[in-house]
DNA sequence: AAGCCGTGGTC
DNA sequence: TGACCAAGGCT
């Protein structure tokens, strides 16, 4: 075995994560959910997630036969809903194509919506024990400082001589360990800011601490200013304090969520609302501003109470009169369920 | 290649 | 307080 995978192994007997809580038990339908999750999204955030879902949703075979709503819902708060989506998809791809399980095939993981090269990897190298490399975010952190790489990691050609580092680096024995170790390294030791090389295992060897590179390794990711849209949100709400919603749809963001219908701004709020209910007065709430990657969104919502609903508006497929039990079981945005939570009483 | 796609925490 | 960041993939 290569000595950055003995170091590695070694630290990891005595460092490294193991009571997450998809590994135990360890099987491939909750190292994929895993991996799906913790795409973006740091370990702390994902446990709460983690365990409600499988809790709801305990097998392949009954994540493909949940309706979406149940999926989104239990998504809803995690963001990048598109991930569930296709993981959704995903299992009954598995249930029409492979007999109900996870293909042992890099290809045929690929293939499947929302896995891509290192998250097929670290499927077959943790459920499976192949030896597969992986390089997220954590490895190639690990990477650029230990090989002392510059240049922006996502950019292809950086990415292409990390992904050669990355295997060879991976052992044939005890590959499970070794991938779930190196994560553990760069998510609790190599990390972005002020890494502990003072307790690191590859530390004789790194480049970036043998040359001060640590700081500036690795290389970030060219900075762009994001735009700013504007919106309202309308909450029309009925006497029995039921609200409507809109399910969004399949493009853009919020995709499939349930959500509140928009105007373009305040002034358009009343004619869009009066299409949708009867209203009488219009309230506005406190704006606040939601910042996504790539634009800022600031939203004036705005109170239609005492709104009375017109027939043939609601349908019960992208629009529905909701209470606060019905609003439970859905998928909604962050902001969104936080203004409903957060909504005055009823005036009457 | 670069933009799209969330959210909460950190400094 | 705003910019940056955290277990990516798709188009």
């Amino acid at each position: 075995m290569n000595r950055f995978a003995e170091e590695l192994l070694r630290w990891f007997d005595h460092h490294g994560r193991k009571d997450l809580p998809w590994q135990h038990p360890r099987d491939a339908y909750r190292v994929w959910l895993s991996e799906i999750m913790l795409q973006q999204t740091q370990v702390i955030t994902v446990i709460g997630y983690f365990q409600r879902f499988v809790e709801r949703l305990p097998t392949l075979a009954s994540l493909a036969a949940a309706d979406e709503d149940t999926v989104l819902a239990l998504w809803s708060g995690l963001g990048y809903y598109r991930r569930a989506r296709f993981l959704h998809r995903a299992a009954q791809l598995c249930v029409e194509r492979h007999d109900g399980e996870l293909p042992r095939d890099l290809d045929a993981l690929m293939a499947l919506p929302g896995i891509g090269r290192s998250t097929a990897g670290a499927i077959l190298a943790q459920a499976y024990g192949l030896r597969f490399p992986i390089l997220d975010g954590n490895v190639k952190r690990v990477l650029t400082r230990y090989h002392g790489i510059a240049g922006f990691p996502g950019e292809s050609a950086i990415e292409k001589r990390l992904w050669i580092h990355a295997d060879e680096h991976t052992p044939a024995e005890r590959t499970a360990d070794y991938t779930q170790a190196i994560m553990d390294l760069g998510a609790t030791v190599c990390v972005r800011s002020k890494p502990a090389c003072l307790i690191c295992p590859q530390a004789a060897t790194c480049v970036a601490h043998r040359d001060g590179l640590t700081a500036v390794l690795p290389t970030a990711k060219p900075g762009k200013k994001i735009p700013t849209r504007s919106l309202a949100m309308l909450l029309l709400r009925d006497a029995q304090g039921r609200v409507l919603l809109e399910k969004r749809g399949p493009q853009g963001v919020w995709s499939g969520l349930w959500s509140l219908p928009e105007a373009a701004d305040v002034e358009a709020a009343g004619g869009v609302a009066s299409r949708l209910a009867r209203v009488r007065n219009a309230d506005p709430l406190p704006a606040f501003t939601h910042v996504f990657s790539h634009y800022r969104l600031d939203v004036s919502p705005i109170l239609f109470d005492h709104a009375t609903p017109l027939t043939a508006v609601a349908d019960g497929e992208s629009r529905r009169w909701c209470d606060l039990t019905q609003i439970a079981s859905l998928g909604l945005p962050a902001p969104v369920r936080t203004l409903l939570d957060n909504l005055p009483e009823i005036t009457p």
